[in-house]
RNA sequence: UCCGCGGUAGCUCAGUGGUAGAGCGUUCGACUGUUAAUCGAAUGGUCGUAGGUUCGAAUCCUACCCGCGGAG
């Protein structure tokens, strides 16, 4: 039962309150210290930095399986990445509406970045004068930046494609970019990210089987450059052996083609593989069952991460195939446009329904946002357009996802995971 | 009391002869490697009242009511 379970939990970070008897609705609400988005200062000591490596390179260690869930861990020089991991999206070296310091303690491991946004704002090298991503956004842990492959498609009305690489034109001043596979982990390893992608192809579904197929071909093309790039920056001391790159899988919802491009790309011996191209509206059913097919043909002994997904129902599914890496903007999104993720389904606070409810919004939630505020406060924020509404939802929805993935880890840790996906799964895909 | 301006959707206002629109609000929805504190849909008005002119009036005319400003 995950109420029980959410509570037993042991986090470092986390001091675990037992508050689900708050609900008394007549008490005044009470702001508990707790509640401070600021709890700990980072340790000033080597902040930003990379510590002196205990293990100067990256690695993968499958800890434990059960039914097709894996439990592991990913060790790098800036920490472990214990998986199944939620990597929470900071796209333009900020995770929107939180501190640094709110995603850590929520349980983050790793943070995503962007290639294309950090290259155009503040730049590249900028952030490599200034020390790096990390120490320039004070997260000391692991960063994963994205290539710039979903901006081909996301920004498709501002880029041409060749095989050379993407010409964007920026969506802020309008002036004209190359990217390429060379340029993309030039720029990756100038922001000092620990996992890099290779830059690729992104293309929406429904497609044509041979736009399908070309993307594919092309994207496997640039896995080739973007090796050599990556290998060229390790030689000349650009990146280090405790840094990785990753390949990405496309090949739309075709299985051969899911088949030719893991194939193509496990023959490049990558350090981890990527599974591109889904919820890119093929809808649910069609990704997992897709998934299931792509999974297979990837070792067993690298991490496997689904890129861009998902939902909660999307996150267990896939975490039942396999998975061991997620990133999604779903929490800090639909957050800061009302939505809350919780144990008991998902919230829309923008809805009438919460006007006069002074109850929690989430007693089974370890976020102290969760039990601090009323529906009924939050409600009105959002309905008022501010931002601590924003901040709020973005907070307890990053917590959510966090304590997911932990109570993932702990159901496969103690081969449990199917009675607890039977328990939880119909729970947090209910609409409230 | 006189003069002027104005009364159109819950609010602020467009619409000057061909049987009403916008923004906001309200309600609901969408969002999956963030161009997104964003976007979409629905809701909503016998056009101050009563007459008149006209084939046809929110629109022109008359009276009255209400508001604002000015004069006395």
């Amino acid at each position: 039962m995950s109420a029980k379970s959410s509570l037993t939990l042991t986090l470092t970070s986390f001091t675990v309150t037992t508050r689900a008897e708050i609900v008394v609705i007549e008490q005044p609400m009470t702001i508990p210290p707790a509640s401070s988005p600021h709890p700990q200062p980072l340790p000033v000591k080597g902040r930003g930095d990379v510590p002196q490596a205990v293990e100067e390179t990256f690695g993968f260690k499958l800890i434990k399986q059960s039914g097709g869930a894996r439990l592991g861990e990913i060790v790098t020089p800036r920490g472990p990445i214990r998986t199944p991991a939620f990597m929470p999206v900071g796209t333009v070296a900020t995770v929107k509406a939180l501190y640094p310091e709110q995603v850590r303690d929520a349980g983050a491991d790793i943070l995503l970045g962007n290639t294309y946004h950090l290259m155009l704002r503040p730049g590249a090298e900028r952030i490599a004068k200034l020390g790096g991503l990390h120490k320039f956004m004070r997260w000391d842990k692991p960063i994963l930046t994205d290539s710039g492959g979903f901006q081909v498609m996301s920004l498709s009305k501002i880029r041409k494609i060749t095989e050379e690489g993407a010409a964007f034109q920026s969506h802020i001043d309008g002036s004209r970019h190359m990217l390429t596979p060379e340029r993309s982990i030039e720029v990756q390893c100038l922001l000092g990210a620990d996992i890099q992608m290779q830059f690729d192809e992104c293309i929406e579904l429904p497609a044509e089987r041979r736009e399908v197929e070309r993307a594919m071909e092309l994207s496997l093309r640039w896995a080739e450059r973007s090796k050599r790039a990556f290998d060229a920056q390790v030689a000349s001391g650009g990146a280090t052996r405790g840094q990785a790159l990753f390949g990405i899988v496309q090949g739309g919802i075709d299985i051969p083609l899911r088949h030719r491009s893991a194939e193509a790309l496990v023959a490049m011996d990558l350090p981890g593989y990527a599974v591109g191209g889904l919820a890119v509206g093929e809808g649910h059913e069609v990704m997992i069952a897709t998934l299931s097919e792509t999974l297979p043909a990837l070792p067993e002994h690298k991490p496997r991460y689904l890129m861009g997904v998902g939902t909660p129902l999307d996150l267990i599914e896939s975490v039942a195939r396999g998975v061991d890496m997620f990133d999604c903007v779903m929490p800090t999104r639909n957050g800061r446009h009302g939505y809350a993720f919780t144990w008991n389904g998902l919230l829309n606070m923008k809805n009438a329904k919460h006007a006069e409810d002074m109850s929690p919004i989430d007693c089974l939630s370890r976020c102290p946002a969760a039990q601090d505020y009323s529906r009924a406060y939050v409600h009105h924020l959002m309905k008022s357009g501010e931002i601590l509404g924003a901040m709020i939802l973005s907070w307890i929805n990053t917590v959510f996802y966090q304590q997911l993935m932990d109570e993932m880890r702990q159901a496969i840790a103690e081969d449990r995971f199917d009675a607890w996906k039977a328990d939880v799964l119909p729970r947090v895909t209910a609409r409230v």
